[in-house]
DNA sequence: TTGACAGGTAAGCCATTGCTAACGTATAAT
DNA sequence: ATTATACGTTAGCAATGGCTTACCTGTCAA
């Protein structure tokens, strides 16, 4: 199978840019229009234009043409990639956050003792 | 409270660079010398002290000096605020997945059907 | 058919990134 | 004291990224 031959840009690049997440971030909300969407962003339009072919890249959205406007959806499967990635470290941060609290706990338990005095 | 000033680098750039993606992989087993983790690269070791000040930066790894190496462990908290930007996708990709499904399963029907001819 | 609008794309610019080679500075070993 | 080791840092380079302006194409409207 044959689809159309894109450029095929990793995940984490593509997420990279602030603005590149804004857009996914609209997009989670509703499909739009390149005009719709460059209108809720400082930059230009071509700006715009680029950064959605980037995100088309990673396969991030599609592109649906109704007469003269693309609209433009949120196709979220490439993500998992990533949730995938952060799977291993998941347990990590959370033995993290536990040695934290331990470690508050502690420091709350001297306090007092030091109020003892 | 005045820790050591740090640049301040984002989560999303800091894991965009495959090395250190690889690096954070690396140190996620066990905390490693800058000598033992640039063994395992192509690249020359100052180029992993760069990478490895990006992760330090981003607050992903901390340093220890240890006489005159520096042993560099994860520190896995920032990757909680990517964990919690892909919370707001997780069902999305999961509608997304169930839908995919759907049409599998329908495309499956219609060539039990063909074959049925 | 002519004009307006949507939007991709190219050219050019500047800032940033990633790399290496070279150097500097602490610590350890002899 | 000298030399070796571990590592950060700098300079310089090529490549990439992100932006704007300008231009081009396709569609809709008058």
């Amino acid at each position: 199978m044959k689809t159309v031959q894109r450029a095929d840009v990793d995940t984490f690049t593509a997420i990279a840019h602030p603005v590149r997440r804004q857009l996914l971030d609209l997009l989670a909300n509703n499909e739009q229009s390149v005009s719709e969407l460059a209108s809720q962003f400082e930059v230009t339009r071509p700006a715009i234009s680029q950064h959605l072919k980037v995100l088309l890249d990673a396969g991030l959205v599609s592109e649906q043409r109704h007469g003269r406007e693309r609209i433009y959806s949120l196709k979220p499967a490439p993500l998992r990639e990533l949730d995938a990635w952060l799977e291993a470290y998941r347990h990590l941060w959370e033995e993290w956050l536990d040695r934290l609290d331990e470690y508050l706990q502690e420091l709350q338990t001297k306090e007092t003792e030091h109020d003892e005095d």
